[in-house]
DNA sequence: TTTTATCAATTTGTATACAAAATGGCAATA
DNA sequence: TATTGCCATTTTGTATACAAATTGATAAAA
């Protein structure tokens, strides 16, 4: 899906900021593709609430405070019970996957700070990789239908562009804080664990919204 | 949306079953409308989860026994959440809207079974209702594009659920213990009497699918 | 017999033209 | 000046033609 990935990483990177409009043919002709593509990809990106539909074209979205803390809540909701459920049902399969996948997160923030060679991308992808590994082994495959619908907050407002090496290596800590708990069949703290790191996310992302009358863009 | 609207009635009334295969070019035909619009219609019915796609084509979904247990799960978690906020939130004039919406949906089950002028699909569109008006009262509007993955089994399921007058009382009164729940601000109430309710509407889908090699479709 | 290669048929993906709807501005009117 | 109605322009919605991909069957080779 190639318009699309242009789309989204145009919005991401701030190249078409919120609340900005966009017309199927401005887009076909930015992308050299014809209208077809595009109107598939809007669609894509109006499910996953980047964009929202205008009478005639769509507005990149801007979330409002209310929107990040609710937000926020279900993807707590959703990756509490993952986690949750990820204790009772995990392989030691699992385990292994999960393990590896902090470690490589590991590696990356150790790389990122010490020889320069991994990108924030890479960091932020591992992140990702390591949270469905989680909802892998929580044997409920219906979660990741959702999950795309709350993940995208904090690629909006970038808040790991502003994280500095500890903490990353915090996340990195409480990830192993999480997994412990999975590994213990500790069902309660794995999801105790999950909320406040989730919440812990948020709070990043709440930091670096500037506040204008109730409405607020990522920086 | 009137391609969509077909082929999902089409579905729910099983003239087009559990793994039936659909092509764009036969459904074009068969309603009458070009393929653009059909494209755009399996793409909204892939993301409710009620047609997985293929390489060529598309088939219609059967949800086995661990879809529904994984399903209701995620319609529990996400309900029993709207309930809890809305035991928090809700306004006066909430309280009056879900009151309102259960009276109907009360009435109209009176009307079918005594007069016979109000229809299944009558009493399932109050019954959604009522639902929909918990979650406005949550306050917390991400929810509902959350909802329409995880109630499409009650419908799929439907001939069975809503057959007999005691259940549908029973359902009408559980909601009412819901509603004073909420009414009251008894948070934890409100999200046990959610829960207690989704999972009976769990069981009662489970008691009407057929067992057959771990895979369960509609009769 | 089993495997591989090839080709025709089916079906989706993309481009494009035209129809339908929404918008904004301008002129006429109160 | 403010308001209404009309029309040109913009933009989306739909149909359709053609290109690309997938499939299944048939025939050739091991």
């Amino acid at each position: 899906m190639d318009a699309y990935q242009y789309i989204k990483k145009a919005i991401l990177h701030g190249e078409f900021p919120p609340k900005m409009r966009l017309t199927e043919e401005y887009l076909a002709k930015e992308i050299q593709i014809s209208r077809t593509p595009i109107r598939e990809a809007l669609k894509k990106l109006e499910s996953e609430g980047l964009i929202v539909s205008l009478k005639r074209g769509v507005r990149v979205r801007h979330f409002t405070k209310k929107d990040i803390l609710q937000i926020y809540d279900l993807r707590k909701l959703l990756e509490g019970y993952a986690a949750a459920q990820a204790s009772i049902h995990r392989t030691d399969s699992d385990l292994e996957e999960m393990e590896g996948a902090n470690e490589e997160y590991g590696n990356v923030i150790h790389h990122h700070f010490k020889t320069g060679d991994s990108t924030i991308e890479d960091i932020l992808e591992r992140n990702q990789r390591f949270h469905e590994c989680i909802i892998k082994a929580s044997q409920n495959q219906h979660i990741y239908s959702h999950i795309s619908k709350v993940v995208v907050l904090p690629l909006i407002f970038r808040s790991f562009y502003w994280f500095n090496e500890d903490q990353m290596r915090y996340s990195y800590n409480v990830h192993n804080t999480i997994l412990k708990a999975i590994k213990e069949k500790d069902m309660e703290r794995a999801r105790a664990s999950m909320h406040e790191h989730i919440y812990h996310g948020r709070d990043q992302v709440l930091l670096h919204i500037h506040d204008v009358d109730q409405e607020y863009s990522p920086t």
